[in-house]
DNA sequence: AAGTTTGTTCAATAATCCTTGAACAAACTT
DNA sequence: AAGTTTGTTCAAGGATTATTGAACAAACTT
């Protein structure tokens, strides 16, 4: 189970199984999980199988990343809950193991899907139940009732359209 | 100075200022501060001043929504660096003035400004600075390190396009 | 069936982020 | 110039969120 180049600087007991290069991509992966304000460990576990060359078991992520194994479970099912990682079978491993899915366009239709649609619904629906009582409202409240609807009309249309962005 | 209706339901001493219809637009933006990872306090003042017929000062704020002068203050502060708020002339009163930028072109611009682009830039960075790296890397991390800068150009040249979306 | 491996759950702790309120500064008023 | 109004800053506290680790369950092995 070769892991790749292990970085000569690495410091004293803690014999460093990641590369620099390795490390690099997981940081990016962190900070794109900021982006996201998704937590550390995500972002750690996707960019750890991002740049793995085989499929990684539970355990060998928590030695690799040295995070919880409660932390890589409840991750690993987060990023499943997104199709960003996939679970893959090995010959002769009773272990599931973990790939990442790396088309782009997969990983933003599971954000999409998980994080904003489901936004998108509860504002529609709260703006229905404000329908019944937009009759009375002084003009300018109706403006702004009005101004909403269409925002919101517009985000619904916007989003077949953002997603195949994603493609290609 | 006159504030909408009050809500009719409200409760003893807390004497609302707010109609129904106003509290139920502050908390559909406190919704979407959520989908964005804001702070609350910044969907409650967004909101507020969405559906504030006239413009508003920092006490009036504090006082309609009983937050903190510190919280209204840098609020109000992180709206502004989006251009979500601006202030207005108010003749006659010393205190600065706030109303919503309600263009949604506009909210977006700031967002993307203010959120994305940061993190687009410094993703370039650090890719840029893996490029040296990359020479002697394995097929599998070269393929991988070829994606990410895919990904990375993609998102690039998606930016102005997704700036389009909001316009018009 | 007793023991092992594998993975999940969840209560407790740690870390992070938001809010408050008091102290301060700047600009105005008397 | 002393006092007031207006707004900002920031340390302390509160609230929220992430992580850990131990207890547990399920599935396999001997």
């Amino acid at each position: 189970m070769s892991r790749s180049v292990p970085d000569p600087s690495s410091t004293g007991d803690t014999l460093d199984r990641l590369s620099t290069f390795e490390r690099e991509i997981i940081e990016l992966f962190v900070r794109g999980a900021q982006l996201l304000s998704l937590p550390k460990s995500v972002g750690e576990i996707y960019g750890l199988l991002y740049s793995s060359e085989t499929p990684l078991s539970l355990d060998q992520i928590v030695e690799l990343l040295r995070i919880s194994k409660g932390s890589a479970s409840q991750g690993l099912r987060f990023l499943s809950s997104l199709a960003a990682v996939r679970k893959v079978y090995v010959p002769g491993d009773r272990r599931d193991h973990y790939e990442a899915e790396v088309r782009l366009r997969r990983l933003g239709e599971g954000l999409l899907r998980e994080r904003v649609d489901p936004h998108i619904q509860s504002g529609q629906e709260r703006l229905e139940r404000l329908e019944v009582l937009a009759d009375d409202l002084s003009p300018h409240l109706q403006e702004r009732y009005q101004r909403l609807k269409k925002w919101h009309t517009r985000a619904r249309r916007m989003m077949p359209f953002v997603r195949r962005v994603f493609s290609k």
